[in-house]
DNA sequence: ATGGGTGCAAAGTGTTTGCAAGTAT
DNA sequence: ATACTTGCAAACACTTTGCACCCAT
């Protein structure tokens, strides 16, 4: 049996500081938005309610070293790392649904999606960087 | 001044125990095989030893959720992650380096690589699953 | 001899979890 | 009434690090 799912204060306001930002947050910059709107309100509950969203699909979950990233885009699109200043940026390149069919027919496999992560220096760094 | 490598019995000890192994081991497998090895090679000097190898390029790590793995392939290529068992296997698909040109001409980020893991269930796993 | 490497244990990150009390259904 | 959720703190998993000693160069 599957385990239901309430709809509660603490939810609510944990997918409101998703849905506000138009960056990638991280769990703790999300608890750091949530504790401003209430004061009581857990780490614990933070990551267990980010957790319950992104497997009910109304957020999503990036996985990229350190700490994962949280979006409030629900489509499956890849992202790129800055390795100078961390930021996460989406990426402007269709998701290459061909890769997964190909690579089932080669190996036998069942393949839900793929993740990929581009790794470069943005262009704030690029600029600021220049002598 | 760049910092200078030296040669130690325990870093040969923790690059042979990567290369003996054909799948994807994480830095704590590789302790414990290095461990059978020799019995006084601390955590530490695993962990050490494994970024400084995968920094020089003689081994290559894999960011995946959960514990890095390492690679005694050196060159990029793609990797599936089974949802059902945590393997790692190898993707044989190319590395698309095209995606790397593409986004660096839309975004004007300078792109070093990206990285890419498949997920899904392995043929395996398949096979055990089913009724 | 110099400065990078080692072993050890402690500390650091990011995340999950046990529990008793609270609350949505 | 039931059973999911919360707050809290403790526990976890993975990795890095401070320090005094060691050893490759």
């Amino acid at each position: 049996m599957v385990k239901q799912h309430r709809e509660t204060r603490q939810k609510q306001i944990v997918l409101d500081a998703v849905c506000a930002r138009c960056d990638h947050p991280t769990a703790d910059e999300i608890y750091l938005d949530v504790r401003a709107a209430d004061e009581h309100i857990s780490r614990g509950t933070v990551y267990r309610n980010l957790n319950c969203l992104s497997e009910s699909g109304q957020i999503s979950r990036i996985k990229v070293p350190g700490a994962d990233r949280y979006d409030r885009r629900r489509d499956i699109h890849y992202h790129m790392v800055c390795t100078k200043c961390g930021a996460v940026y989406d990426v402007p390149l269709e998701y290459n649904l061909a890769a997964d069919k190909l690579l089932e027919e080669k190996t036998g496999f069942s393949i839900t999606r793929h993740r990929t992560v581009f790794e470069g220096v943005c262009l704030k760094c690029r600029s600021t960087m220049e002598k």
